[in-house]
DNA sequence: CAGAGATGTTGCATTGACTGCACTATTGCA
DNA sequence: TGCAATAGTGCAGTCAATGCAACATCTCTG
């Protein structure tokens, strides 16, 4: 009975994909891929507007109070998201502004991240329809990396010199979250692996058409 | 919380500023302001989360029926959307495209469109507060403008040639969108005009730091 | 200037997202 | 086996948002 429930209780993010310690946690990941899937074939059939979060609940063989206890919106469980990005993100992007120069370690970092997004397999084509289909999903899942911004910033802030340095890091942030962007939507489109995406983006930004 | 509402019978745009046509119009838009300035007001003191449409009905001496006639959403009650400038958009970019570069002409049209917020200069500040307090607001505020970003895109691919044209699109789009966001966050940080900014972060970026 | 139609405002009822709380059910571990 | 930790659940309640129907207030026309 010993309620000493600590802070709200937020819904905690995924340990790990697969590889779950205990009969425990493995249950847990395994009510998590299930409310995942259900979200996304609901949304396939009835339209994000036409699911509620008491369907994927039922479909996902739980309570709706559960639901909310893994996931923050409705939206999440149907994106899968995962949420502990950013920390690595920022960890990354210091290690290597050691090495190399700001906006090749955001790309690199950017890269890494994109390349990272834990996709259950038999979801991928689900989850890449979904977000075809609706708009509204990209924009909140984009809005998931805006949370990271603000700390590549400060980062980056520090890995530059000069009286401009923020306004800098500022631009450059958001012009390297634009071609990452860029890649989604032509990864979407051409039905092309994302990093793949990201590594024509960056070509052809480069090739300096942008520029003049 | 997060809702994303997909509405319908979308609360209609303002007509005009301020010379409105009948006296009927001209109460409805000083209802409007009112509804605005409230809500920008109880933001400032109780936080976003701290804030309910009843509150901002209530002091705009509206009921809270009428407030959701007018905003989709609590929140654009208190960015003040507007709506239709996607379409000004859209039109202005045509022409422009006419006389001069793509990358040049979409410049051209996101000045125009950032000097054509409408503030009133009493609220201006208030706003500019609320803004850097809560972030949140900051993304739906670019969520807004994300909508409009699809059409431009169609607009330009026309104005391109070549086989890449849409990505091309895509790029220069999201990147645009990109030094207008950072012209935001530096106008914000710094205190100067929206416009002043958008021309310094294109020097800024223009001056080639940013692609080697 | 009267009356009809258009448009703004409101109350009411309802749906659906989410939250806090108290409680039960499992599981991990000593 | 016994107990602490934690997942799951039911319930009540808040708040955003919407449809609907009644009502109030212009606006415009004959």
């Amino acid at each position: 009975m010993g309620r000493v429930s600590q802070s709200h209780a937020l819904p905690e993010p995924d340990p790990g994909p697969a590889q779950a310690r205990g009969l425990r946690a493995q249950k847990k990941h395994q009510t998590r891929l299930a409310m995942h899937r259900a979200a996304l074939e609901l949304v396939v059939e009835k339209g994000l507007s036409g699911v509620t979060a008491q369907m994927i609940a039922e479909r996902a063989g739980v309570s709706t109070r559960t639901f909310f206890n893994h996931w923050a919106t409705k939206e999440s469980a149907i994106l899968g998201v995962v949420g502990d990005e950013g920390i690595r993100a920022v960890a990354s992007l210091r290690e290597k502004l050691e090495e190399m120069e700001a906006r090749d370690a955001l790309r690199a970092v950017l890269r890494e991240g994109i390349a990272n997004i834990p996709v259950d397999p038999g979801l991928r084509d689900l989850k890449k329809h979904v977000m075809a289909e609706e708009p509204s999903l990209q924009l909140i899942s984009s809005g998931n990396l805006h949370a990271m911004q603000n700390e590549l910033v400060d980062v980056i802030e520090e890995a530059l010199d000069g009286e401009y340095a923020r306004d800098h890091a500022v631009i450059l942030v958001q012009v390297s979250f634009a071609l990452t962007r860029s890649a989604f939507a032509i990864s979407m489109r051409r039905g092309i692996d994302l990093v793949r995406a990201f590594d024509q983006v960056i070509e052809l930004y480069d090739s300096g058409e942008f520029n003049r």
